[in-house]
DNA sequence: CTACAGCCTGTAGCGGCTACAGGCTCAAGG
DNA sequence: CCTTGAGCCTGTAGCCGCTACAGGCTGTAG
């Protein structure tokens, strides 16, 4: 009795937050674009989390990690097909995005081609060989569309 | 003296951007957040861009496309010591540029080599045998930071 | 009983554009 | 000369996926 009365109690979105491996305020706006239905709340109106929500929580933020947009992600919970969300719908739309990330990679492969090359001739401790600037200027840089590197 | 009058006539903000490589309304925004300054008019109020304004311009272009973001973009533009902007500072910026570059080419190559495990079972035509999901469950996502996909 | 962390709501901001709406101007064709 | 339509002007809102407030309520540890 005791377990199953422990088991029902929910954890807070802070506590979810952690569980997941995400941010409370993820998840608020993750509700707040009806990416997960309104949780529980307790009598005081606090959110409670139960292991069904956790697991489509994590499920969403395994999908975000692996780069999945929101709106993929949405198709996949949506699936009319799912219990467990359709597999092949899934695998679809995993191999598109596969596909966009190889085509990353290989852009971002060029543009650390051309920076490695522009800064050639920089040493670290003499600027007098840096050709930086007369060589970006010369250079036709070539076309690259995925950048938003954000990471800095 | 002909020449030098043709050469004294601007061109309007589109045929700019065709010069350049961009997008009409990527030259306002430019403006708009001071990354240039506001080019002349024409009696009618018409933006005239002239062989400073291109290059400058150009300049910017290739920087975005290379991934600098905008706010570097900026100091080494309002560089000090820059007739030309100063090569040291553009090189650490590239530098520093360059190694998230890399570090992203790492990443994704790991959420590659994760997507075509996830995948490697569902062929195109059979379903039966996919475990997407399933596997998605089990698996542990790695530490992923710089994702931004938009290229879908 | 008092702090103070954590929850609630709503809204604004980030970056770097992009896309309107509503009006003016310029160049080419008839 | 007149019309048409592309292109310019301004300002503002929207995109994505969060993130960070402000201003107030609640739950818990000391």
């Amino acid at each position: 009795m005791d377990g199953i009365t422990r088991s029902r109690a929910g954890v807070s979105r802070s506590k979810a937050a952690r569980i997941i491996g995400s941010h409370p305020e993820t998840i608020r706006y993750y509700e707040k674009i009806g990416l997960i239905s309104p949780p529980q709340r307790t009598a005081s109106g606090y959110r409670q989390y139960f292991e069904g929500d956790l697991s489509r929580l994590s499920f969403i933020v395994k999908l975000r990690t692996l780069g999945f947009r929101v709106d993929d992600i949405r198709v996949l919970l949506d699936d009319p097909r799912a219990a467990s969300p359709a597999c092949q719908t899934m695998a679809q739309i995993a191999g598109k995005h596969l596909i966009a990330v190889k085509q990353k990679i290989t852009e971002l492969r060029k543009l650390e081609a051309v920076l490695a090359d522009l800064l050639s001739d920089c040493s670290r401790n003499d600027v007098t060989g840096c050709r930086f600037v007369e060589r970006l200027v010369e250079i036709e840089v070539p076309q690259i569309r995925a950048l938003d590197t954000k990471s800095s």
